[in-house]
DNA sequence: ATCCAGGTCTGTT
DNA sequence: AACAGACATGGA
């Protein structure tokens, strides 16, 4: 099916800003991307989309996914009027926004993602998939589902270190434990305030306030959280405490006192935008 | 070879 | 409370 799409939409800003991980490049503005246990072949050309899949699947499950309910645009000009300083940034990566993922997908890439590099995430994501996941079938082949706890809950460090995950087995094996025995539920942060959810979040090992806050927005949809990591940390201080190092707590403080409600999506354009200045 | 990747934990001051 | 090192793995 076709559709047609806002400006605030382009693919690759979307996929490639590392708040997903199942995706493949299959060429200028083709992607496949997968989440929970579907797959979907979509490709943009200017403001219209092409998606391999219906127009009721589309509506049921990648409406929300892309999160086509927000007029990004708006979304935009706020931020700009907010902090004209990262004008620039929002210009740059016009075409960002910020996906609704399945919690417990959220979890698990996010706690692998730590000191990890993106390809490296996408790989030992994938492993899991592909090791414990249900193996479907499209039109285009077969590809794996994101496994389902109960899965996941039978396997061990040792397995993880098979799959690459590194130093983070022992990280998956409490999350899974503890959501497996109830001690975590992931219904539970919906009716969650942020600081109560990330204090809940940070009771699992491996899971600090960076990889809770990315948890909590992509998600949950927080959007009053605003992942801190080493970019952003730059990028505030030389914006606000010119250049000096100050805590993450007064850096945080600060950012949603100026940010607010939109700290999500500005923090997306922040980030993106720092990362594509240090590329080249 | 050395350093770093969307950090967090642990042990020392 | 603040700081240093360690931690798996792979790519530059």
């Amino acid at each position: 099916m076709k559709l047609k799409v806002e400006d605030s939409f382009l693919l690759s800003h979307i996929l490639k800003c590392g708040q997903t991980f199942r995706y493949e490049e299959l060429g200028e503005e083709k992607f496949s991307v997968c989440s929970a246990d579907r797959r979907i072949m979509i490709e943009q050309k200017g403001n219209i989309i092409d998606v391999s899949c219906s127009e009721e699947e589309f509506e049921k499950h990648w409406k929300k996914f892309f999160d086509l309910e927000l007029n990004y645009g708006e979304v935009k000009e706020k931020i700009r009027k907010i902090e004209p300083k990262i004008s620039d940034y929002i210009d740059k990566l016009y075409g960002i926004r910020i996906l609704k993922q399945e919690p417990f997908e959220m979890f698990i890439s996010f706690i692998i993602s730590q000191n990890n590099s993106m390809t490296n995430i996408k790989k030992v994501v994938n492993n899991i998939c592909e090791k414990y996941g249900e193996q479907k079938e499209d039109e285009f082949g077969v590809y794996y589902a994101f496994p389902t706890v109960e899965a996941l809950s039978k396997v061990s460090r040792e397995e993880f270190r098979e799959l690459k995950a590194g130093f983070r087995d022992k990280y998956l094996v409490d999350a899974i434990s503890k959501i497996n025995s109830g001690e975590i539920d992931l219904n539970e942060f919906y009716g969650l305030s942020t600081n109560e959810g990330r204090k809940k979040l940070m009771t699992v090992k491996g899971i600090g306030r960076k990889v809770a806050d990315c948890i909590l927005l992509f998600g949950y949809y927080k959007m009053d959280v605003f992942p801190v990591d080493v970019w952003i940390r730059r990028a505030l201080t030389n914006l606000y405490f010119e250049g000096q190092k100050v805590k993450d707590e007064v850096l945080l403080d600060k950012a949603y006192e100026v940010f607010g409600d939109l700290s999500g999506i500005a923090q997306q354009y922040v980030f993106y935008g720092i990362i594509d200045e240090n590329k080249k």
